[in-house]
DNA sequence: GGGTCTATATATCGGATCGAAATAGGTTTG
DNA sequence: CAAACCTATTTCGATCCGATATATAGACCC
């Protein structure tokens, strides 16, 4: 599943330019599946080539020329082909977890700091998605927003439970008392 | 923090021949960063370049030549001074969550068995680091590890708790009976 | 008035990275 | 005894990101 195909299947909700497909893309997809404009406008132009989705150019005054594009019938059955397929592993890059393997060799401060900001930064995406849980969405849309939300509250939750193993150990030395 | 940082934070374990490397992001990273030969070769090429990793040849018989990289002190500064940069965005690409986006375009049967084989992935992942977390692991280590089986789990709890809502809703229908 | 920021809109390019193949000998498995 | 897999490195096309260029216009600040 490339940037091709989802852009596809952004266009089975509806006619859109590139700039709204990206826009989509934040909406829908943040934090599960990006794609810069680097990847969606020459992968329009392909999918146009393909006669997968139709292009019209709508000038517009007060603003650049639009291109709007609509997904064809061939289109939605080569979507759907690729919606069958079985969906590859799941990848992540995590500068945040690679980091915190060499916790060891950072000081406590800077630590606290980063999980602090990791734990408000889920929080916050919890927040913003519950907002959104309200609207009107399909059922597949419900299940991977909430999905979003279990995942971030769980993100949350562990890193609160668990951050002593990283920020030093002094307090749960037996024997050590806490100075003052 | 790319794939040269990476590779120099796994040097920082002990020394290491490329294929070492990207076992060894197999065993630490799996899920959280991953990188091919493709990438590792040339950041080993180019660290060597700049003087943060020297490389030493070790002909081998019954196995193809080896070539081990160590670390240099200016290379463990290099690694710290990457290591304290505040940590970029989790990047994931999720195709399983991308074609959840569009459950309703699918055939339930369909979506059973994916949420089926994604629930049995993400249990099998956890009895695995549960395994490893008994090892000798460093505080940062076993933060990742308690991290990663966290995150998988609640995923199997989530896709459990919540599938019926994308599988179909007969059986939750006020006054619908199931057949047989 | 001038400066910067943000938003709409598309195109393009360098660089990072993946995934697969090429190469090559050894070992395990059916 | 062939097929499959393990060790080990190199290389290459394809994909994708991130930044920049271009153009216009409203918002905000000093």
């Amino acid at each position: 599943m490339d940037i091709r195909t989802l852009c596809l299947g952004i266009l089975t909700l509806g006619e859109a330019s590139g700039y709204e497909i990206k826009q989509s893309f934040e909406d829908h997809f943040s934090r599960f599946y990006e794609a810069s404009f680097g990847s969606i406008y020459p992968a329009l132009a392909k999918l146009t080539e393909e006669g997968f989705v139709t292009c019209t150019e709508l000038p517009q005054d007060k603003r650049p020329d639009k291109k709007v594009y609509r997904i064809t019938a061939q289109g939605r059955l080569a979507f759907i082909d690729e919606l069958m397929k079985p969906p590859g592993r799941d990848r992540l890059r995590s500068e945040f977890i690679a980091t915190l393997m060499f916790a060891d060799l950072l000081p406590t401060r800077h630590l606290s700091d980063m999980l602090d900001e990791r734990v408000r930064d889920a929080r916050g995406a919890v927040a913003e998605w519950r907002a959104r849980e309200q609207g009107r969405v399909t059922p597949g849309q419900r299940f991977v927003l909430g999905y979003a939300i279990a995942m971030h509250e769980a993100m949350a939750r562990y890193i609160e439970d668990n951050r002593h193993l990283i920020e030093g150990h002094a307090l749960l030395t037996p024997g050590a008392a806490p100075a003052g």
